[in-house]
DNA sequence: TTGTTCACG
DNA sequence: GACGTACGTGAACAAA
């Protein structure tokens, strides 16, 4: 290879590199690589491209020199002149930004030169590279239709549209700005952009501002005179915006003094090394391109395993030699000295997989029993605290089992680790764990949690406990906690398990800990997951552990006077009842009822379901009732009492915990498939509201004295992600002008206005606009609003007529799933989408639920983001997040504070969808205050 | 353990 | 033409 100088003669192709990326990625479907499911199209189409540039380069004007080059990041020293440059742009697609380092890889893979600066775009550098070319000569031809780069045609530098194969010369140009390349960057100054966020002058496009430059020369002129422009509009635009402007001009002038620190002597063109390009094209598993490669240099095509990448969860492609799983190595740490040891080990790790071993299920009430730790495969230990003797022994004598370290210096010496930032801390629903230790005063950071990584992969099989995870990912069976401690009425807790039995279960479970952590955290770029497990899942897991410590305060004679009364109301309705019939039978049994009803009274209505039972439900009763039937209407009164007694007034009572006074739900992260939460133990996210009965149990949530419960609910938040989900702009301009938005739908349907609507006609569009959230059918609209099942479709058919864009939002949608098995939502939650391929009547359900989950998804990312902000938010006023329920959230405040706590909390929740997502119609947040949760609501 | 019913968003 | 049908949860109870 020559070094001489590039000069004269020599002609330097200068590639955008960027713009190759996206036109492949864009240009490609989602191909992913067979083995692990590296999201690869971009590459692919990029090295295509790579290849067929390679192979067009050797025409009559071939280039002498060649480079690639890449934008390095998205600040750049732009922004330190304004900004907001660039602000608008959407964030990345998460299966872009893994491919970015392998483009590079596939360009140096192609022996070509790839050129990348921090703090420059790659329109910089192609602008050094093309002036010092010029200067010093040669010719340049820019790989690039940016009309950003046309400023640098001229003296002997041109470009290349890759799309068109067409020249762009100063001729080309001028037709598209209206002056010459030299002039480009002041109309560009005047006119702004967009799509970069370059403000410009307001009102001036590119028409204008060349009229203007023409008759002006150039910009700074123009600027000087700006006082004799004749049209007082412009003018005074001019006038006053000319700040604006220069720093406008300053954003799109190219900067040919990019610090480079090789000369272009160095770019000379270079054939690819067979071997590096193959061994390249091989690894991305890229078949048709490697073989075609391999024949050009009349060389064997390599072989590509073809090895189907595992499903989300499913068994490991290559398995890392990992020895089996040993219970024999596990220590048993019985002294200070011993856990010195570990802690050091701990140090050096730099990570650890946690495991607390505790006498029940309910982290407020149980007892630490013990801890179990893991830095690597088969390192791994158990610290018994406060196992007593039972179980095993003959003597169920309750005494402190000898061997044991004691609880307080064993947490001040692990204390620091737990706590220290650059340990990683593991754990397979960690949530727990941290809520275990936070009451003894640690709280654990920084967190990975498996399961969530898990849940966050978006597999079909949808579980994610340590067992199927340990078996489905590691191949491997776990002890079974069964054989420890035995289930049902014989069942002991675990600190009466034996030491000997105890070390190799809580030691395996830190072990299978840690092992699903090597496997699944890898595996989250590859599902494009990785975002929506950082900023989605695992922040959730010390703001829930909070709310949750912090519970709610019950007014427990609120709810026993409650269940009283209504005890007395249902003694009174079963005299009625078992009167009606004749008999005393169970009314709690829809199998006895339904008996009665159809068979013993002969009332209509037919069996259902696979059991062959009766349906009983409340919608068959009502329909008996409103025929004038005595006996269901008073089942259904019944029903009514018997569910807010047995359910809330009765069992709520139960879950005061002692020592606080209050109830602490448990919220599941990896609850639900869509993202949103569960609440367990009480669940506390289906307390009554609609009928005025229950809504009166919201009155025994009360607020500690001198406080206030505050309530924040986000205002259809639902429809108004459809809005921005599907585009719809009918919608979403209703959205911004702050009208009744099922008016607003029943009165595009119907033709009807706004103003004195009828209220049935508006609960008929209301119906509507719930239906097309779930996935809307002739039948269950007919049914929910009782109409002819053609009228029903009708009014779908209306509905899809007047807002089109729905119809396209759901084949779309469905499309996703079938293709890829998942859905997303806009911020990147993968949800799976089990049975979408199924054929006969289970698929209509399957489908609903496809449609349904970026809707119901989106909307509970956007209150996850806004519970994760919150603590910081709140952090100076007197006030705790309590609850969540969906699309609410309740706070209790010190009641002086209750303004600023109102206003703070607010902020967060209708800003929660920012920076990630930038909505299209705003988000609107209803707020309440009371002494208990039925006022506050 | 499974199915039915019903509370919520 | 017939199938089935709103989406997502958890708890209590009956019945196997």
């Amino acid at each position: 290879m020559s070094e001489n100088a590039f000069g004269k003669g020599h002609h330097l192709h200068l590639i955008d590199g960027s713009a190759f990326i996206f036109r492949a990625y864009h240009a490609l479907p989602p191909l992913t690589r067979k083995s692990d499911g590296l999201p690869i199209g971009a590459v692919a189409g990029f090295s295509n491209m790579l290849w067929k540039y390679a192979q067009d380069a050797k025409g009559s004007d071939a280039p002498t020199h060649v480079a690639v080059i890449f934008d390095h990041s998205a600040k750049t020293f732009r922004n330190e002149i304004y900004a907001d440059y660039k602000a608008n742009r959407p964030p990345l697609p998460e299966e872009l930004v893994p491919q970015f380092p392998l483009t590079r890889d596939a360009t140096r893979a192609f022996n070509i030169a790839c050129i990348e600066l921090e703090h420059y775009e790659a329109d910089d550098i192609i602008a050094t590279l093309a002036c010092q070319a010029r200067d010093a000569g040669g010719r340049v031809t820019i790989i690039s239709s940016d009309k950003d780069l046309m400023q640098l045609v001229g003296g002997g530098v041109v470009m290349l549209d890759p799309i068109k194969g067409k020249e762009i010369g100063p001729d080309e140009v001028h037709d598209k700005f209206g002056v010459g390349p030299d002039r480009v960057v002041d109309i560009q100054a005047l006119a702004g952009d967009s799509v970069d966020n370059v403000p410009g002058a307001p009102g001036i496009g590119i028409k204008t501002a060349a009229l203007l430059i023409n008759e002006y020369g150039d910009l700074e002129n123009l600027l000087a005179n700006a006082e004799q422009i004749k049209q007082p509009k412009r003018r005074q635009t001019l006038l006053d915006y000319a700040d604006q402007i220069r720093v406008s001009k300053r954003l799109v002038q190219l900067d040919c003094e990019t610090p480079l620190d090789f000369g272009l002597e160095t770019l000379e063109i270079r054939d690819p090394e067979p071997d590096t390009l193959l061994d390249f094209l091989t690894r991305m598993e890229f078949r048709t391109l490697t073989n075609r490669v391999a024949e050009k240099f009349a060389l064997e095509a390599p072989a590509i395993p073809d090895t189907p990448a595992s499903p989300a969860g499913g068994a490991p492609v290559a398995a890392p030699d990992w020895p089996p799983i040993d219970h024999e190595l596990y220590r048993r740490i019985g002294t200070m000295a011993e856990l010195d040891e570990v802690i050091a080990t701990i140090r050096e790790a730099g990570a650890v997989a946690i495991d607390t071993e505790t006498t029940g299920l309910n982290e407020m009430t149980a007892d630490l029993v013990g801890i179990s730790l893991c830095t690597g495969p088969g390192v791994a230990c158990y610290i018994p605290m406060a196992h007593v003797a039972g179980g095993g022994d003959l003597f169920d004598s309750g005494a402190r089992v000898e061997g044991q370290l004691d609880l307080e210096p064993v947490l001040a010496a692990l204390k620091p680790v737990l706590e220290d930032d650059a340990i990683l801390k593991v754990g397979q629903n960690i949530k727990y764990d941290w809520k275990m230790l936070a009451r003894h005063g640690i709280r654990m950071k920084p967190l990975e949690d498996t399961m969530l990584m898990s849940y966050a992969l978006g597999s079909e099989l949808f579980n994610h406990g340590m067992d199927g995870l340990a078996e489905r990912v590691l191949g491997h069976k776990c002890l079974s906690i069964k054989d420890l401690i035995g289930s049902g009425k014989s069942q002991i807790t675990f600190d009466r398990v034996p030491l000997d039995k105890a070390t190799p279960y809580a030691a395996e479970d830190a072990e299978v800990t840690w092992r699903l952590w090597q496997m699944l955290r890898p595996r989250l770029p590859g599902h494009a997951a990785t975002t929506a497990y950082e900023t989605l899942e695992r922040p959730m897991i010390p703001v829930l552990a909070d709310m949750e410590m912090a519970g709610i305060k019950l007014d427990p004679e609120h709810l026993s006077r409650m269940s009283n009364v209504f005890a007395q109301r249902m003694a009174g309705l079963e005299d009625e009842i078992h009167g009606l019939v004749g008999t005393r039978f169970n009314i709690g049994s829809p199998k006895q009822l339904g008996e009665i009803l159809f068979d013993q009274m002969g009332l209509a209505g037919g069996k259902q379901g696979k059991t062959g039972a009766y349906s009983t439900s409340a919608d068959v009763l009502e329909d008996l009732a409103a025929e004038g039937h005595e006996l269901p209407a008073r089942v259904l009164d019944w029903r009514q009492i018997s569910k807010l007694k047995s359910t809330y007034t009765d069992a709520l009572q139960t879950h005061v915990n002692p020592d606080t006074g209050r109830v602490h739900t448990c919220y599941a992260i990896a609850g639900a498939a869509t993202g949103r939460l569960a609440s367990t133990e009480p669940n506390l996210q289906n307390i009554p509201i609609r009928s005025d009965e229950g809504r009166r149990i919201r009155e025994a949530f009360i607020a500690a004295p001198g406080h206030k419960l505050i309530s924040l609910d986000y205002s259809q938040i639902e429809l108004r992600v459809l809005a921005h989900v599907a585009d719809i702009p009918a919608l979403k301009q209703a959205f911004r002008d702050g009208i009744d938005i099922h008016a607003m739908t029943a009165s595009q349907m119907f033709g009807v206005p706004v103003e004195g609507m009828d209220p049935m006609i508006r609960r008929q569009a209301k119906a509507i606009n719930f239906g097309v959230i779930y996935g809307i059918s002739g039948f269950g609209l007919a049914r929910n609003l009782r109409i002819p099942r053609a009228e029903a479709q009708a009014f779908i058919d209306t509905y899809f007529q007047r807002f089109p864009e729905i119809r396209a939002y759901m084949d779309r949608t469905v499309a996703n799933a079938r293709r890829d098995g998942f859905v997303r939502t806009i911020f990147g939650r993968r949800i799976p989408t089990p049975g979408i391929d199924t054929k006969g009547p289970a698929a209509g359900g399957a489908r609903r639920a496809a449609i349904n989950a970026p809707i119901q998804g989106a909307a509970a990312d956007i209150i996850r983001r806004a519970m994760i902000r919150m603590p910081q938010a709140i952090r100076d006023l007197p006030a705790r997040m309590l609850l969540q329920v969906h699309d609410e959230l309740v706070f209790e405040v010190r009641e002086d504070a209750c303004t600023p706590l109102i206003g703070a909390a607010r902020k967060v929740m209708e800003g929660a969808a920012e920076p990630a997502v930038k909505l299209s119609v705003p988000i609107v947040v209803d707020a309440g205050t009371g002494d208990n949760w039925a006022e506050a609501h």
